[in-house]
DNA sequence: ACACAAATGATATGTTGTATCTTAACACCT
DNA sequence: AGGTGTTAAGATACAACATATCATTTGTGT
């Protein structure tokens, strides 16, 4: 089961160490970032960018247009508070921030759950198969669909 | 490197054993699913659907329309003569329909190329990740990302 | 207060994917 | 040959996802 030991963060908790990972890094926690990573924890699927805008915009009484959550998602992405499942064209937030991994998504495609998983002598492997090839750069793409234990 | 044997096909001959493949499921080889096969078989990268539909659309001098193009080209992913990479939301030609894999794409963010590698090991061990949470009717969605040989 | 940079907003547009209904092609039967 | 049912493809509209560009606001240092 699991490889190593995480500090798995949920609300206020997480939010808090998504802010240390972000400012750690020079970026700034504003109100904005705060909304979308708020939205964006609190689902509990994937969610697309025009999902985090339509319920971001709800909460403030103002509207947030796609292309500033885009933004904010990327940066995210880059500061791994949150990854891209690219099977869905959507995005969740990262429960352990701090810790690097090349993250397998298993996405339900019945009840639209994704669970991530680190499992880091498999990701290696994929990883070993690019190196042969002769790729750099390396950025892997690990994604499971199929129908999870609860909807089988 | 390969850890079998395949029958690479190409040009006539590839389009010779996907209809082969096809017909053998009951399918027909319409002179659309053949335009839209060749014209997917053409390119180098990754081709969209529109790419697809652009191609087709002059060669015949006649509109294909893109719902027509991702009718057939969900058939030939249904029956194993071509293969979605979702990470580039974008479909390549199999060279060697009639062998069943899970495949692994390499992409080049540079050139945008993809090659295609079977590792059966590799991908057997990912199913199993998402076996052992109790996952069912598995597909690995295995890509790897980064910059190719020939690009560095 | 001023100047500058970073963050966000507004707007438009491009790209990818589906839904629905209609028409055309084809096989099969009498 | 003519009728009937089925499968394939076309037309059209729209939904969903993503980016480009420029304007405005906000924050920071002086």
């Amino acid at each position: 089961m699991g490889k190593h030991d995480h500090h798995e963060h949920h609300g206020e908790s997480l939010a808090d160490a998504a802010r240390a990972n972000l400012e750690k890094s020079g970026e700034k926690w504003t109100e904005t970032r705060a909304a979308i990573f708020e939205a964006l924890s609190g689902f509990s699927r994937p969610a697309s960018a025009y999902d985090i805008a339509e319920l971001v915009s709800a909460a403030r009484g103002k509207r947030v247009a796609p292309n500033s959550v885009y933004r904010i998602l990327d940066l995210f992405v880059a500061k791994n508070l949150a990854m891209r499942v690219e099977s869905a064209n959507a995005y969740i937030a990262n429960s352990h921030p701090g810790c690097e991994h090349d993250c397998i998504f298993l996405v339900c495609d019945t009840c639209g759950e994704a669970t991530h998983v680190d499992d880091d002598p498999v990701s290696q492997q994929v990883r070993n198969v690019a190196l042969e090839q002769g790729f750099n750069s390396i950025r892997p793409v690990i994604e499971v669909r199929g129908v999870c234990q609860k909807c089988s």
